[in-house]
RNA sequence: GGACCUGUAGCUUAAUUGGAUAGAGCACCUGACUACGGAUCAGGAGGUUGGGGGUUCGAGUCCCUCCAGGUUCACCA
């Protein structure tokens, strides 16, 4: 033990062995990494694989609303996580344009809309869209319970309202290629789309290809077709086609239906075919809340037992519901906290925060606007990420996202006063030195801030290997406390003695670009000042 | 009913994957700048890790069982 140089000193403890580092590790530590903006980064595409990451999968009959944020900051954050881990990575996107959902949208627009559009109402296409989607549950349950007060039994109601068999016979026409149906079909989608960009925008997510369900399930369809055709699904007396996972120990499956069309399943063999064709991934992720395991499981199996070899590379990152006090969220029932204002009022509390504080009196109105946006939505973020992806989340709206503490703006106000250290520093002309000696020694809360950048590298490999960004916001957090205990203690340029000076340049220099970098790893910016 | 997930302080959560006295933040109380930024820092109080068994040197973590909550088992997506 004795002659390991980097060892101080070691103790035993309850049969632990403690090895403690010398002061000059961890000054060789630093002068490894101090040319390195990039430390703990790997290249994108490094590793020679590609990951294909989907995430978002809105369905176009509806606003997005707080689990697709959820959603959203998951599938983006883990899609830079496996950048940084070497990956080549595609980022990717399903939209669920199709089916019975976007029907009723229709329909009820047909009916009532009188030829409203997005412009006419002054409103934004998703929220137009949705109303109708809302209106249709509305009009459905008063035929429901109007058929129920006539004597038939809930189901059979349910299942015979008129405007449900009208939305079916839509859905239907829809896939035979009606004109008319499919001239609103694009019109309204259109609207979504619109309104989808927006908030995409304001959250700062991004796709490298967008899928669309209206394509992918006529290659799903075919692939049916031919598995029937090799025998390897079956179709039962009515037309419709199954698989029979019973050997799994699972149960049938619906393939297609009895009058040929397609359903969710039918699509997403044709996704992830689609997919495999135009980027041969070694992995694929779904980021797909936990309600949907027994799909990806089943997706899983039929893929398998259709012959794809690589039905073995898909993962289904399962992440766990954002409920309100009250409960689930209801689109249907308007019972939901709608993504837009969220993002809106995130912004709105940082600027009455950021206006009380003053410290930005100075800048520009713009240059403001932007430090505000940054603020009120690292707050939204790291509040989302910082929690295990797999655990259930209770939002609470009345009880607003704190801004002080273990929190996005915590780390983003270290940053900002590192970067302030170094503009002062520029001006009274402090250089940060090349190379460090070991004259001078780290001290306590020195040293507890540089073991932890040091750690930054296997941090990241963790998130990597297990899907979480709560690992790397949680370790942000680490470093930013341990630099604020570091920075309230000590002085950086106003220290006399030099080498204890250069030390901590270095080291703080340092913990500015793995902030950043953590930071970015989840998405989220990082403002000069706030 | 079957399958899967979750349960840690009033609230939000962490725990190096089986390791040391379960660690933070919010809220609550008490303190700290003529300093490179107080959206900060220091301290106090707050825990039978849902209950009970078991596995072993050692369990929040693994196994069994019960309790509570959630999801799913659709010719919805």
């Amino acid at each position: 033990m004795s002659h390991l140089q980097e060892i101080d000193w070691y103790n035993v403890v309850k049969g632990f062995l403690n090895l403690v580092f010398t002061g000059s590790y961890w000054v060789d530590f630093l002068n490894r990494v101090n040319r390195d903006a990039d430390y703990g980064m790997e290249k994108p595409g490094a590793k020679g694989e590609t990951v294909v990451i989907e995430y978002s999968s809105p369905n176009t009959n509806k606003p997005l609303h707080l689990g697709h944020i959820r959603n959203n900051l998951i599938g983006y954050s883990l899609s830079r996580i496996m950048a940084a881990d070497g990956y080549k990575v595609i980022k990717t996107n399903i939209v669920n344009d199709r089916g019975i959902h976007i029907c009723k949208s229709m329909l009820a627009w047909q009916k009532w809309g009188k030829g409203i559009t997005p412009e006419k109402a002054g409103k934004k296409g998703d929220f137009l869209v949705g109303d109708f989607y809302v209106r249709f549950e509305k009009e459905y349950r008063l035929q429901v319970q109007e058929m129920i007060n006539r004597g038939l039994s809930r189901e059979e109601a349910e299942k015979n309202a008129p405007l449900l068999l009208e939305a079916q016979d839509m859905l239907r026409r829809w896939e035979a290629g009606d004109p008319e149906v499919i001239r609103i079909w694009k019109m309204m989608n259109q609207w979504v789309y619109d309104g989808f960009e927006v908030t995409y925008k304001a959250l700062g997510v991004d796709f490298d290809k967008i899928y669309y369900e209206s394509d992918t399930y006529k290659t799903g369809k075919q692939i049916v077709l031919d598995a029937l055709e090799k025998g390897l699904v079956y179709k039962k007396e009515d037309g419709s086609v199954w698989a029979d996972l019973r050997e799994d120990g699972l149960d049938e499956k619906l393939l297609l239906r009895a009058d040929g069309t397609a359903v969710y399943m039918t699509q997403d063999l044709g996704t992830a075919t689609l997919r495999y064709q135009d980027y041969h991934f070694d992995r694929h992720i779904y980021v797909v809340g936990n309600e949907q395991n027994y799909h990806f499981q089943v997706l899983k199996i039929i893929l398998k037992k259709l012959g794809y070899a690589w039905a073995g590379r898909l993962m289904h990152l399962s992440y766990g519901m954002v409920e309100l006090p009250e409960g689930k969220m209801k689109s249907r029932e308007g019972k939901v906290v709608d993504a837009d204002d969220l993002i809106a009022g995130m912004i709105e509390t940082a600027r009455e925060m950021g206006e009380e504080l003053g410290k930005l009196d100075a800048l520009a109105a713009q240059e403001k606007d932007e430090v505000f946006r940054m603020i009120g939505l690292g707050a939204l973020k790291y509040f989302i990420l910082k929690i295990d992806p797999k655990k259930n989340i209770v939002f609470n709206p009345r009880e607003s996202i704190d801004f002080n503490g273990n929190t996005g703006p915590f780390i983003q106000y270290t940053y900002a006063r590192i970067r302030s250290v170094f503009r002062k520093g520029e001006e009274r002309g402090v250089n940060v030195p090349e190379k460090l000696t070991d004259n001078y020694l780290p001290n306590d809360k020195e040293t507890a801030l540089v073991r932890l950048l040091a750690r930054f590298p296997e941090v990241r490999k963790d998130a990597a290997a297990s899907y979480s960004p709560a690992l790397v916001a949680n370790y942000a957090y680490e470093v930013a406390k341990a630099f604020n205990q570091f920075y309230h203690d000590y002085s950086i340029l106003n220290e006399e003695n030099a080498e204890a000076r250069n030390l901590r340049l270095v080291m703080t220099r340092k913990t500015g670009e793995v902030l950043y970098h953590a930071m970015y790893l989840l998405g989220i910016e990082m403002p000069e000042r706030m």
